[in-house]
Order: C-alpha cells, then sequence, then structure tokens
RNA sequence: GGGCCAUUGGCGCAGUUGGCUAGCGCGCCUCGUUGACAUCGAGGAGGUCACAGGUUCAAGUCCUGUAUGGCCCA
C-alpha cells in the first residue's frame, strides 16, 4: 500500500482499483447507492481526515462532576455515576449553597436531559477549522530532532524524561517543562510526536505584556495555531466574559450568578451545560444562573421547525408590521405553554393589494414543505421570504418581496384595540372626578355588589399572575389578563356601570382603579399601548384617586417604573362571587330565551320572577344590574309567582324567570322539549352513577353527596320543565 | 439504536394532585348595533379527548403496547 500514502484520495481509489486489478484480486465493479454525508453548505461528501485538534478534558470531575452536582437534588434522577458523591472544587462534600444543588430546570423535565448528557460526555474537540470565531492564542514551533537546537525547553525534557521514566504520557508533560515562556506568564507544553520531531507549544493569557510576548514569539518562528475554538466554547465564557472576566469587575459581582437563563431545548446541551461547567470551574463553583427556563419551540403550520437555513422562518419584523409588536409579543406569551412545540401556520401578505394569502407550497431540498420562491396572484408576482432565504430569487420592483403574517396574532391584535377602546368610554364617560382622597375602602362608601365583585376578580386575578409568573407559566399569565380585561371588567363591570358611572363616586373609583392596575400587570406584555394609555390616565386621574383598601397603587410618572400592584386579603370577597355569578347565570339564560323567542335586543319585556326568598332579595337589590343587561322591566320578584298567561318561562335552578307576552305556543314548546331532553339526560347520568353501589360505597362521601343533591336539582327542573309543557297543552 | 415531547370539535391551544355536564381564541350559524369598540355585542351549533388493552367506584388525566408527527443524542 506504500504507493498509496501521499496521494488525493481521489487519485488513491483509482490506485487502489488498479492495485487490485494488478495482483489479480479484482473481482466486479459495479454502481450502487450509498449514503454518504454531504456538506449542507458546499454539498461535497463529507470525508473522515485524521489530524490533531484541541480538546477539553470535560470527562474531569472538576468539570462533569460540578454540573451534575449543580443540578436541585428534587430533579436529579436516580444514578450510580460517582460524580455526585465525589468532593466539591472547594473540597466539601457536595451540599446546598456555592452553586451545588442550585440549578433548577422549568419544565424539570429537561433536568433529564442535562443529567444524562453530562452522564454520558466525552472529552471536548474545541479546535475548528473555519474562519470566523476566536483564534486558540497557542503559538507552536517545531524542531527536526537531528538539530538538537531546541533550547531550555528540550534539556528540561529530558531532565523530566530521565527523572520520571519514558512513556506514551510523557509525550505532552506540559507544565512540568518551565521555560522562559512560563516565566512570563504563559502556559508552555512539549510534545514528541515521532522519533524526528520536536514541538514546543506556548499558551498566551491576556495581560499588559500579551503584545510584547507576541512579538517576540513571532521574532522566534514561533506561528499561531491557524484554528479557532468552536463557538459554544466561547458562548461558555459569556456569562463571565460579558461582565468583564477575567478581572474582578462590579459587574461581575452583581450579575453573575444571574436568576434565569431562558432558552430552547436544544441547547441546553450546546450551551447551558458548557456555561454552568465553566463558571463553576473559574468561580470556584459559582453558578452562572439559578433557574434555566426551556420554552416551546414554534414550528410552521406544516409542523417543521423553523430555521433560518430552510427559510421557512417568519422575520417578528413583518409581524410588527401586519399586527403590531404588542399585539405580537401577547401572543408569543400566549402560546409559551409547558409542553415542546406549538404551531404557527404562516401566511403571506401581497405586496401589490396589501391581502392576506395563502401560498402556494413546493417541497425543498430534505422534503421540507416551504412557500414556492415566487407567488402570483391576480397576474402579478412576488417573492417569497423563502425565495429570498434560499437565494434563489431576488426582489424587484415589479416582483417584490411578500411579507409574511399569521391570523395567530389577531387575538393580540384585537385585544390591544379592546384595551385602547375601554379606555377611550372610560375617558369620556367618568364625568368630574370629586376630591382627590388617597383613603378609600368600599366599607366607607356605597359600593355594589358589581363594585365588590369587580374588586374581588381583580385580586384573584393579581393573585394568578403572580403565580403563574413565578413557575414561568407565561400563557396562564396572558390569559388570566385577558380574561379579566375583556370578558370581566369590559362585558360585564363597564356594561353595568356605564349608565350612572358619571355620579357615582364609589363606581368612578373602582373603574379607575381596576384600570391603572391592568396596566401594571399588562405592561410586560404589551408595553407599548400600555405606557401610552398610562400618560393619559396620567392626564385625566390624579394618582391620589386610585386604589382602594386592600389595593395600594403607588403614583409613578412612567408605567414601567410603577410599582407592581399587590392584592390584600381585603379585596377578596367569597359572597360578591357567589352571587354575582348566580345572577350572571339567571342573565345568561334570559338572553338565550330572548334569542330562542327572536326578541329584538331592542324590545324592552316585562318579567316577573319566582324565586326563595333570599334570593328574591337579591335579585331585587340587583334590579339595576339585571334589568339593562337583560332589557326586561321587573314587574315583581318573590318566592310565590304564577306563571302569567301567554309568559315564556326561563329555568335557572331555583330561579324562575316569565317573560310576558312573547309566548309563541310553537316555539315555546320547542324550546322546552329540547330542554326535557337536556335534563332527562342528565336526570339519567346521576341516578346511573348513585345505582352503582360500589361509587356509592367507594367515592369520598362530599362526592357522593353532591351527586344527590345534583340528581335533587335536575328532578326538580324536570318536573319543572313537565308542568310548563302540560300548561302549554 | 437511545431519550424527550405531542396527538382534545375545521384550525391553533388549555385542562394543576384521576372526581361538577371537557374549556379558550380563530373560523362557522342566527340575531343585532346612529355615542368605547364591525378589530364590536348577544346567543348558538360543533368533540365517543389518535388507536388497542389494563388499573379504579370513577380515566382526557395513571400503566402497557401500537400508530403518526416533532426534537435531541449516538
Amino acid at each position: 500500500m506504500k504507493p498509496l500514502v501521499g496521494l488525493a484520495r481521489e487519485e488513491a481509489r483509482k490506485q487502489i482499483v488498479i492495485w487490485f486489478k494488478g495482483h489479480d484480486l479484482m473481482g466486479e465493479v459495479k454502481p450502487y447507492r450509498h449514503a454518504v454525508g454531504h456538506s449542507y453548505r458546499s454539498h461535497v461528501p463529507i470525508e473522515p481526515y485524521y489530524t490533531d485538534q484541541w480538546y477539553v478534558k470535560v470527562t474531569d470531575d472538576k468539570l462533569k462532576g460540578e454540573a451534575l452536582r449543580a443540578l436541585s437534588e428534587s430533579q436529579r434522577q436516580a444514578s450510580d455515576d460517582s460524580s455526585f458523591n465525589a468532593k466539591t472544587l472547594s473540597g466539601q462534600d457536595a451540599k446546598e449553597g456555592n452553586g451545588d444543588a442550585g440549578l433548577e430546570f422549568t419544565p424539570d423535565r429537561y433536568a433529564k436531559t442535562f443529567q444524562n448528557w453530562h452522564e454520558n460526555i466525552r472529552d471536548w474537540c474545541i479546535s475548528r477549522q473555519l474562519w470566523w470565531g476566536h483564534r486558540i492564542p497557542v503559538w507552536v514551533k517545531r524542531w527536526a530532532v537531528e538539530t538538537k537546537e531546541f533550547g531550555d525547553s528540550w534539556s528540561k525534557f529530558l531532565e523530566f524524561q530521565s527523572e520520571h521514566g519514558a512513556g506514551q504520557d510523557l509525550q505532552r508533560v506540559a507544565e512540568h517543562v518551565g521555560n522562559q515562556w512560563v516565566d512570563s506568564g504563559c502556559t508552555a507544553a512539549v510534545r514528541y510526536p515521532d522519533a524526528k520531531t520536536f514541538e514546543e507549544y506556548v499558551c498566551v493569557p491576556p495581560s499588559d505584556d500579551e503584545e510584547a510576548i507576541i512579538q517576540k514569539l513571532s521574532q522566534e518562528g514561533y506561528i499561531q495555531d491557524p484554528d479557532v475554538l468552536d463557538t459554544w466554547f466561547s458562548s461558555a465564557l459569556w456569562p463571565m466574559s460579558t461582565m468583564g472576566w477575567p478581572d474582578d469587575t462590579p459587574e461581575l459581582e452583581k450579575w453573575n450568578p444571574t436568576s434565569v437563563l431562558c432558552t430552547a431545548r436544544e441547547i441546553i446541551t450546546l450551551w447551558v451545560s458548557r456555561m454552568v461547567m465553566f463558571n463553576r470551574y473559574f468561580k470556584g463553583g459559582d453558578l452562572p444562573f439559578k433557574d434555566v427556563f426551556i420554552h416551546a419551540m414554534i414550528q410552521d403550520g406544516h409542523g417543521q421547525k423553523m430555521s433560518k437555513s430552510l427559510g421557512n422562518g417568519v422575520d417578528p419584523m413583518d409581524i410588527i408590521h401586519s399586527h403590531g409588536a404588542d399585539a405580537m409579543r401577547y401572543t408569543l406569551t400566549k402560546m409559551t405553554t409547558q409542553t415542546q412545540d406549538v404551531r404557527l401556520p404562516v401566511d403571506m401578505v401581497d405586496p401589490h393589494t396589501g391581502e392576506t394569502f395563502t401560498p402556494d407550497y413546493v417541497t425543498a431540498s430534505g422534503g421540507v414543505k416551504v412557500a414556492a420562491p415566487i407567488q402570483e396572484r391576480g397576474g402579478k408576482k412576488m417573492v417569497s421570504s423563502y425565495g429570498i432565504a434560499s437565494g434563489k430569487e431576488k426582489a424587484t420592483d415589479e416582483m417584490p418581496a411578500a411579507r409574511n403574517t399569521s391570523e395567530k396574532f389577531d387575538e393580540g391584535q384585537k385585544f390591544a384595540n379592546k384595551l385602547w377602546n375601554a379606555f377611550r368610554f372610560a375617558f369620556a364617560s367618568l364625568g368630574e372626578l370629586g376630591e382627590p382622597n388617597a383613603d378609600f375602602g368600599l366599607e366607607q362608601s356605597n359600593a355594589t355588589l358589581a363594585d365588590r365583585w369587580i374588586l374581588d376578580r381583580l385580586g384573584k386575578t393579581i393573585d394568578t399572575v403572580d403565580k403563574a409568573l413565578a413557575n414561568y407559566a407565561f400563557a396562564d399569565y396572558a390569559t388570566a389578563l385577558y380574561d379579566f380585561v375583556w370578558r370581566d371588567l369590559c362585558d360585564w363591570y363597564i356594561e353595568i356601570v356605564k349608565r350612572s358611572l358619571s355620579e357615582t363616586p364609589s363606581q368612578q373609583r373602582v373603574l379607575v382603579t381596576c384600570l391603572d392596575a391592568s396596566l401594571r400587570l399588562l405592561h410586560p406584555v404589551m408595553p407599548f399601548i400600555t405606557e401610552r394609555l398610562w400618560a393619559a390616565l396620567g392626564e385625566r386621574v390624579p394618582s391620589d384617586w386610585r386604589g382602594v383598601h386592600g389595593l395600594n397603587l403607588e403614583a409613578s410618572d412612567m408605567l414601567i417604573t410603577a410599582a407592581w400592584p399587590k392584592a390584600g386579603a381585603s379585596l377578596s370577597d367569597e359572597s360578591a362571587e357567589e352571587n354575582f355569578e348566580k345572577l350572571r347565570t339567571i342573565v345568561e339564560a334570559v338572553r338565550n330565551a330572548r334569542n330562542a323567542y327572536k326578541i329584538p335586543p331592542k324590545q324592552q319585556v316585562e318579567a316577573t320572577t319566582q324565586a326563595p326568598g333570599p334570593v328574591s332579595q337579591l335579585i331585587f337589590e340587583t334590579r339595576y344590574l339585571t334589568g339593562p343587561l337583560t332589557n326586561c322591566k321587573g314587574c315583581g320578584v318573590g318566592p310565590h309567582i304564577d306563571r302569567p298567561a301567554g309568559s315564556a318561562t326561563v329555568l335557572i335552578g331555583d330561579v324562575t324567570v316569565y317573560l310576558h307576552d312573547v309566548v309563541d305556543v310553537e316555539t315555546e314548546k320547542a324550546r322546552l322539549e329540547k330542554l326535557l331532553a337536556d335534563k332527562q339526560k342528565q336526570v339519567k347520568t346521576f341516578e346511573g352513577r348513585l345505582s352503582n353501589k360500589k361509587y356509592v360505597d367507594n367515592a369520598p362521601a362530599h362526592l357522593v353527596q353532591e351527586t344527590r343533591d345534583q340528581q335533587a336539582a335536575a328532578i326538580k327542573e324536570l318536573e319543572q320543565v313537565q308542568q310548563q309543557l302540560a300548561e302549554l297543552g
């Protein structure tokens, strides 16, 4: 095989065939398909090539072991890896503090990825043959052994060898060989790779003398290693180097360790692990950060990972263009669930017309479904972002680039609009505000059920939001605020107070408090619109006009620096919540009936209501609320009310509302029969459950009792419906 | 080959330790709207929770297997 040595691989392959033929060893030559990896950039086959590379001995306990011991105790999987039992860098047994057991993953399943990877870690090749990156700060000089002109290092090397004996490991005696470079602060190593060669390596650390040393090295014929560091090696230093390390800077002191690192799961091994290893190694066991939040990944509408190189990604600027920055941020927050992937179906915006459309797709290399490079609509052409990203097409005046968009962001856009309009309404309808009063409690005002209810809801929303943020449950955070602002505040509270607001100080106070707190809570997800509304609110409502007992809202010029609201226990009002829910159910049932009867919303209907004593009282007291919301005129409420002739019956548990003079026998029959079927189904469900002896015997008593109550209620309603039907004939 | 995740109405997603009649946004249907908002309001239809077994009084939720898709590692 000797003739092959030194040949280029292509040539060597030909020569091998010739050699086999020459020795009469060739059986057959035939084509076949094979799977050889190709470079994704240059598309040439990838060939093995043996070279010297630089490695970091990450398998050492000072790196691997420290990383494993960083993992919080509760997130460690059972393991027989000795690293968990080894001493820490400071020589102590592993325990709380100094970074040990201080690292926590959210969602916690990712701790497994981290542990698993470290337990199977191999030494890390950090040299790369690329143009871009940090050049390896090592200078090397080679001598042929025959010349015997290696100076200091060589004699020390021989000395060391004679003392410790010769052997494979002695070819890399590194630290043991001091020389002039070591004396000036460098690290040096020598190597004796084969019988003819002697090499000396000098690593130059950053220092004031760095320039001078490098100059001297060059003068003496040392050459810098042409390789650069693996990008993840450089990145591993990020928590330190960005803060001024290796100097002891105030920034390093304050921000290392920091609280949380937020990243994608594919980065856990590449980056998170390396930062943990390096930080602990260089900073006496300190962690770079305490929490690691792994967020979901956005896939395209076809379930493919979005990728810059594939060209199926979405430029955030496109979304900002179509929906706005707040809408984008809100929607992305809402998409940040604890799961692994979320899909984002992507559409395109026609640059000629501004219309949104679903593009034509093609299959690109690798089987990836992407928008065709050129899209055509109404005889006009445009270039897709894939067309540009892939380099297949260029945008021109006739064929401009089309932006991407996605209707998923409509929710955020609508929400921003809703918020804006709620404030617009408030500013227009608030009326004159009375004397400022920093000390305001509902107990001293004539607050209504609705006031107490919305403040209860606000308090609960703050709790939900705080919990969600503490747990990195960002979707829950966004959802809680959406529900509070839109569903509770706009749909119900504002609808209830809109007629009386301008002359009711307690309502003004409650509304303003809700608006102020909403802005504070929403600011992190919708910074722009909330800051703008904050300024407007500041012009309209003095700061000592906001807040109530249990919710202190400190003044602030800018929302971004305003205090986060803290809900006191006194905001909570369980009875208000319960009563309001009851009224809400009644209102919805009446609206439902109005719809079934096709009663125009503007047409006021007279109504009488039958309900048990306390509920009657509640309904009577809140007629200011139910009346307008159902557009009904109350004509009496009490425990003993007969159905007026010609009225429709609305059953809501123990409450019955009669809508006068709307009855159409056929409609009412159809409606009640549907209701009857519903109730029958319910009764059957509960009956089935209760007739199961095992359920009655084994289920917790309170659940069985609950089922009994439900059954009794359902039967009662069933009978009522039957009675109503009988009355209709 | 190993590991992790997902599969819930047309689409995108919630559903905490197994326990009210499985929710939300978009879309769809009906009705409405001259003063916060058509980027709106009220109401409605639509789901045997991928499939097959199992555990349990009780399974979307726990266990086993299968299928499909996604990601990481080798």
